[in-house]
DNA sequence: CCGCCTTTTTGACACAGATCAAAGAGCGGC
DNA sequence: GCCGCTCTTTGATCTGTGTCAAAAAGGCGG
């Protein structure tokens, strides 16, 4: 289990500062966040907390990308989360969790022993209601999925997915970039959406062939029409405005 | 939309007192809590509150059951939230919902206007605590659930959901009963389960047949063979314990 | 630049669960 | 107690996706 510690940086200069735990902090609160982090670096693949481990650090992502995923009995595996920067790992009050977290890509985190942080949370209202934001916002994500799992095609499952990364992809850039990066292998991706890896790939060679996506490699692809990417989806664009 | 308004039973005499959103409040909370709160009660099938609906209220169901549900464009439909007697209906700080609320039995709901509400909320760290709790309860309840949907048969799913319900009742029985209420049509079991009606039945009548569970009648059942059913969950019962 | 290892693609086939259809049960209203 | 409704069961068939297998494409170290 490689991790190794880096060097901190600044709370003020951090990448996260305005999405991450701290968001809502001021300057006296931020200084007692620096105080009791610390930095993390892990390498694509390796497990950063097993299932039932006790939990002895909370952290945020910083860079890169985690998964929380579940196994059966027989090792079917279905991830029941993506991290990205600024996510938050782990739960106060408890110190356990249900789930194993792995880097999917090379990752950083910065982390905060459990037992200050819980201590912080209860003393600054401004992380509590933060940590609460954050909490009700991958709920919303964890239902969304449900609908996807539970209801939606492959064709359907690819296309959302497809549709969320460009999403993401274009508004975090802050800039107009066709070219959309693939975090994940066709297995991570086939475990992500409830399929086997045969047919992710199945899906995705059939949304190219229809001129909706554009593959330049493996790893980078581009939305040719939105619309009928939009379309694929099978959500219910209608708002749930009532005629 | 049928919605009676009842007169209020007292915060100190309420059955959930102790499991719902109140459930840290001290008595000077409780009253304020008491101040504001009414009741509405719903028949089995009325919608409480339509996705993309202005939220007027938060509320706590008190008595019944409630489900949170999706649809897909050509109407798919999937529950993504099954609400008990304590759960939370409502997120403080967002004036929409991303779902239906619909009532699956007759259901009572103890309610709270929402402004008023969120004010309390700022203001007693017991609320914003327990509200906390409740949702990553919940998060935690989501992330089975996509287990479920994306990787269990549709007899582990079938075996589950009967598991829950036997867990569930023998808890809140607080006695050793063998006979558990199934509280949902066929129908809604699928759309909880992300199956078909038709699958459900005869997944249902399978898990009889083997003598794992029996009918007395479509609405009531009872275990016979714990150690069988929990084997086809699928789940991995280990800990988590690493050799 | 070559060879080895991993990831991805493609193909053939099987099967769980969906779909379509119709019969049976349960239950409230009259 | 009978009618008419909804819910449930059962049967027959179809199909999307999984499974098994093997070839192709990258990618990386030497």
């Amino acid at each position: 289990m490689p991790k190794l510690k880096l060097k901190a940086i600044k709370c003020t200069e951090c990448p996260i500062r305005h999405r991450a735990v701290c968001a809502r902090c001021d300057e006296d609160e931020l200084l007692l966040l620096e105080g009791m982090k610390s930095y993390r670096s892990y390498k694509a693949g390796d497990t950063i907390l097993w299932r039932g481990e006790p939990l002895e650090f909370v952290a945020s992502v910083v860079d890169g990308v985690a998964s929380l995923s579940k196994t059966l009995e027989d090792g079917r595996t279905q991830m029941v989360g993506l991290l990205l920067p600024s996510d938050f790992i782990g739960r106060p009050g408890r110190s356990q969790i249900e789930f194993d977290v792995t880097a999917t890509s090379d990752l950083t985190l910065c982390c905060f022993d459990r037992a200050p942080f819980e201590r912080l949370v209860e003393e600054t209202p401004h992380v509590a209601q933060r940590l609460m934001e954050l909490a009700l916002d991958e709920l919303d994500a964890a239902r969304d999925w449900m609908l996807l799992l539970g209801r939606k095609t492959a064709r359907e499952k690819i296309a959302t997915f497809v549709e969320m990364l460009a999403r993401r992809s274009r508004s975090e850039a802050s800039n107009s970039q066709v070219v959309s990066k693939l975090p994940m292998t066709r297995d991570q991706i086939a475990n992500y959406l409830g399929l086997t890896l045969e047919t992710v790939s199945r899906q995705f060679n059939s949304l190219k062939k229809e001129g909706i996506i554009d593959f330049s490699n493996r790893h980078e692809f581009e939305v040719k029409d939105i619309i009928a990417l939009n379309d694929a989806t099978g959500d219910d664009s209608d708002g749930g405005v009532i005629f």
